[in-house]
DNA sequence: GGCCAGGCGCGTA
DNA sequence: TACGCGCATGGC
């Protein structure tokens, strides 16, 4: 196989810290480069001074869905700017320069998201790569590269039981990722025209389906949908806002969730990334010191 | 070996 | 509405 060549001028965009942030599971890094699956093509990136480079199998159309995916047009610089102006973002900031966020394919999203619940990253990468291993197909590769499949789609998940999706090591998850793939399968959410729904209506349809709670519905909302104002509460989040903005109070979840809306502003999906991002980097917090800052 | 993980659903009060 | 708990599995 041959294969297709691009390169992406970008500005203002680091490839390592937005593949490894926790937001897509199926990027891995061979030293300089990252190879993962977008849709039903391999793909191969390296971020060089003049851009993102980009293999992928050829023959292709055009490099459309890898830009899409990428967000590459996106003007980084024009979103920063409408983060709330306080020590906490300014520290995310700068400590996550570039940081971006992708727009992934709304159904892998929310079954990853529904494997996510109780799991660790590497985890939630091990289990799509199990899924897609098990249920997806084999894509062309170059030579030397590893195998690579698609992700599943949703009918064939539809179509396995609850005790095979158990095997591939989904635990209690596994019930719900069945469910929801039956529903989706059946046409009781269409996952397609979810992005053209007002912000509510869309987190409605998700939240009709089993194994997704506002949390995840957000993550779908945010990394699929395009509503950038969607913020996900999750513990590391939970954990950034207690330290960063509560520090004597420990305010509980609702109120957490409350202050994610009014505070932000209209990116705040993105606000929330880097918070998320700045957390799980930065090393556990300094030990309280009666004597303060030692300068 | 215990703790915790990009939570959810359900049973109580 | 607000808690507390169990869930299945694995990394650290």
């Amino acid at each position: 196989m041959t294969l297709a060549r691009a390169t992406f001028a970008v500005e203002n965009y680091d490839l390592a810290a937005t593949l490894a942030s926790g937001q897509a599971f199926r990027w891995r890094r061979a030293g300089a480069q990252w190879e993962g699956v977008v849709g039903s093509r391999w793909v191969r990136l390296r971020q060089e001074n003049d851009g993102i480079h980009a293999e992928a199998a050829a023959p292709l159309g055009d490099w459309q869905w890898l830009r899409h995916y990428l967000q590459t047009e996106v003007v980084l610089r024009q979103i920063l700017a409408t983060f709330p102006d306080d020590a906490p973002m300014r520290a995310s900031v700068a400590a996550c320069r570039g940081l971006r966020l992708l727009r992934q394919e709304p159904w892998e999203c929310l079954a990853s998201f529904i494997c996510s619940s109780n799991k660790q990253i590497v985890q939630i990468q091990q289990m799509v790569a199990l899924l897609s291993r098990r249920y997806g197909e084999p894509l062309p590769v170059p030579p030397g590269a590893d195998p690579a499949w698609s992700f599943p789609t949703v009918q064939r998940l539809a179509a396995a039981s609850q005790a095979e999706l158990r095997e591939s090591k989904l635990g209690f998850r596994a019930p719900f990722l069945c469910q929801t793939a039956r529903k989706v399968a059946a046409g009781e959410v269409d996952l397609a025209r979810l992005a053209e729904m007002p912000l509510e209506e869309a987190r409605a349809c998700l939240l009709a389906l089993p194994g997704v709670g506002i949390k995840i519905a957000d993550c779908v909302l945010l990394f699929a949908g395009g509503f950038q104002e969607a913020f996900p509460v999750d513990v590391w989040i939970i954990k950034a806002l207690r330290e960063l903005y509560f520090p004597r109070r420990r305010p509980k979840l609702p109120r957490l969730r409350q202050f994610s809306r009014s505070h932000f502003g209209p990116y705040a999906g993105y606000a929330q990334q880097y918070l998320f991002h700045y957390m799980r980097t930065k090393g556990p917090a300094a030990p309280p010191s009666k004597a303060g800052p030692a300068f």
